[in-house]
DNA sequence: GTTCTATTTTGCCAAATAGCCAAATAGATG
DNA sequence: CATCTATTTGGCTATTTGGCAAAATAGAAC
């Protein structure tokens, strides 16, 4: 495997890592509609507040996500919005293809 | 998280998992050009044949790629080129978003 | 300064992943 | 049948992940 090539499919490779967990796509879709406080985040996943903090590392991480503070509150909002077109194609995959 | 949704996001989840690794996204995009037998993703890929199979058995099982035996060869082949034109747009991820 | 609130970080554990090697399998061919 | 070839499977180890709970931090408000 070339050089190059091997590094462009990791770093394409980390940023799809970054969305592959259910809870991080709930996430996703819901930035898309709005920006939103992590403990906003938090009810709407129900998980501990340290493990959506957690997910929205890996997803700050990845570049997807942003956050802008506001008193007490922080903000997150997709930086990308692009890159869930991509999980609707993902959607219904099985049956649909060859 | 409702039931049904969080089932959805799991599924979604699982094929994007599938996709997240550097070799799995070489092979993807190989087989987007041709037909492939494994023995030649291995000299592709550069590792053990036994680590391609297993890559490419999280493929499969994703509904990613399919095989066609062929004598001693298996043909492995995209079942849904779509969804490379994701990997794509997420390339160059940084810097291009806010 | 102290206190309160939102969020992150740390520590821990169980489970999953990726890689190699060796052994097993499936089909072709002698 | 035995043998060869392409591929998969099993076993092992090292590393990463996801979750919770407790402790730490950052900024607002008193």
């Amino acid at each position: 495997m070339k050089q190059d090539l091997k590094k462009r499919y990791a770093a394409q490779a980390a940023v799809i890592k970054a969305m592959a967990h259910p809870t991080r796509l709930l996430i996703l879709h819901s930035l898309k509609k709005k920006e939103t406080c992590v403990c906003e985040l938090r009810d709407l996943v129900g998980d501990d507040i340290s493990t959506v903090s957690k997910h929205l590392l890996v997803l700050r991480r990845a570049g997807l996500v942003a956050a802008r503070r506001e008193g007490n509150w922080l903000h997150y909002r997709l930086t990308c919005p692009c890159v869930l077109d991509f999980a609707a194609c993902v959607g219904g995959l099985k049956g649909k293809c060859v």
